[in-house]
DNA sequence: TGTTTGACCGGTC
DNA sequence: CGACCGGCCAAAC
């Protein structure tokens, strides 16, 4: 049975609030652990409405190339590249260096 | 109620 | 290596 807290963007939102500091995940890896396997186009979407949330930090996700695909909204489009760095996290034309390094994949730290 | 779209992914050409 | 296509699911129109 569905509740309106129990809806899709909020299992999102909760999963991305759960991303440690200095580290990234993908759009897919959300969407596997959610048990919606292939429907990252959800995850995105969600993360469209995202930016109203205060603790979602929707910087510590990008794509499976490590693209800051959603830089472009953010307030400022150097913000999402500039807030990883700060986290320790190389960033270079807008894509995550040693990506594989920084990626978080809540399946193989969470539990359902 | 049906169509369109979207911060994606994977495989193919 | 770059471009193209299909699929996946939910929200908005």
């Amino acid at each position: 049975m569905k509740t309106d807290r129990d809806n899709f963007f909020d299992l999102v939102y909760q999963v991305v609030r759960l991303v440690p500091r200095g580290r990234v995940t993908t759009y897919g890896a959300i969407a596997n652990y959610l048990g919606a396997k292939g429907s990252a186009r959800v995850v995105g979407y969600a993360m469209n409405a995202a930016h109203i949330l205060p603790d979602v930090p929707a910087h510590r996700v990008v794509n499976r190339q490590g693209l800051l695909t959603g830089k472009h909204h953010f307030r400022t489009s150097n913000e999402m590249a500039d807030r990883l760095k700060e986290e320790g996290i190389t960033v270079k034309e807008d894509c995550v260096q040693d990506f594989a390094t920084f990626f978080w994949d809540p399946a193989l730290h969470l539990d359902f």
